[in-house]
DNA sequence: ATATTAATATACCATTCGGTATATTTATTA
DNA sequence: TAATAAATATACCGAATGGTATATTAATAT
């Protein structure tokens, strides 16, 4: 069972997640914390060390979720080319999905942490890195399961996949059109026919 | 002859512009403007209306700036085909490039102003739209030429040349690794060549 | 029920925020 | 050179910033 305080900070961190998510750090205030979720700073640094703390559990509440989402998602298929597949099926229905969480953690918190001095750029870098090597992983399964071209580097195509599908996450949302995400995942489904699989 | 008014407001901006490509509007303040210009808030306001002015007209700047190079870049040959070839090869040396700005101002601004209420994202879907339309142009011109094939749908084309490029831009930033822009400007050319050129 | 501890609220800190009215300095014109 | 206009500096505004010490309340254990 959850106690007091460790439900208040679960609390805190599901109801800022968001709001760190589309307004960035630095843009996102105490005020729009304690005004959120009803509570005083009192309550707020009696479960955070500082607002930095709560920035990074609030991104790793996003990525968490995001994640979580996937893996049941892919889960649908056992086979490794299919869930490559559901990857791509993920993402072409992105757009609605992430608006809950305020946005792409990942390009938003990227962009925004670039140049300012806090570890949550390496938390990105290091979500990005596993991601990519996840997906790397499941190319080199789907190799030995013969289901994926032997010559196939999985790492590089783990790169250029990733790559493509922020890109169009980016236009997407900054355009607000979806044309940029159904289409690239038509592309990425295409080449995976083509240069993929066996 | 520019006034005295005209070269401050000049100094100003091309001085601020980086700093805002790099921060983003919130996270950028007025001491970061008065320090880094050595002077006073007095006349930064002589010379603006507010803030957002200021943030406008840096983006502007780099914007032109960007653009003018990306133009001056393109003018080394007068083939449409070979044009687009251009733009596929300023990008692969973009991140070096770039740094200069501070960063790729329509990543940078387009992400940092999505869920903020000022004007500023719709410049930058100004500029994506128009330069979007630019290819679009250049495509449908080599098709006069018989050097680009009529059944390439240009506008689409241009779509996807763009989110690709962003996608590896905003990769090669967050994970400071030249490797996807690189890599994906590779992929490009070989996609003009093999689905586009004629 | 009471004592103790944990969690939250209150009130405050110095600093910085964007912005402005006005004084002062610098350019320009007569 | 003197008068005028333009540009910049100074000093200040109220509000908001992140953060903290302490008072108060709520939960827990004896």
């Amino acid at each position: 069972m959850l106690s007091k305080s460790e439900k208040t900070t679960k609390f805190i961190i599901e109801t800022v997640a968001p709001i760190f998510n589309k307004k960035g750090y630095e843009a996102t205030s105490m005020m729009d914390i304690t005004s959120a979720t009803g509570l005083t700073k009192g309550a707020i640094y009696g479960n955070f060390k500082n607002k930095e703390a709560i920035a990074i559990a609030a991104f790793n509440e996003n990525i968490n979720t995001l994640l979580k989402k996937i893996t049941k998602h892919q889960n649908q298929s056992k086979s490794p080319l299919q869930k490559l597949y559901l990857i791509t099926d993920f993402y072409t229905n992105y757009y609605d999905y992430s608006k809950e969480l305020g946005g792409c953690p990942i390009l938003n918190i990227g962009v925004d942490t670039k140049h300012q001095e806090t570890s949550l750029l390496e938390h990105v870098q290091s979500v990005i890195n596993k991601t990519q090597y996840n997906i790397s992983k499941l190319i080199d399964w789907g190799k030995e399961t013969s289901e994926i071209k032997q010559e196939v580097n999985s790492q590089l195509f783990s790169k250029r996949l990733y790559s493509h599908i922020q890109g169009a996450i980016f236009m997407t949302y900054t355009m607000d059109d979806e044309h940029y995400l159904k289409q690239a995942m038509i592309e990425m489904n295409s080449i995976i026919k083509n240069e993929i699989e066996n």
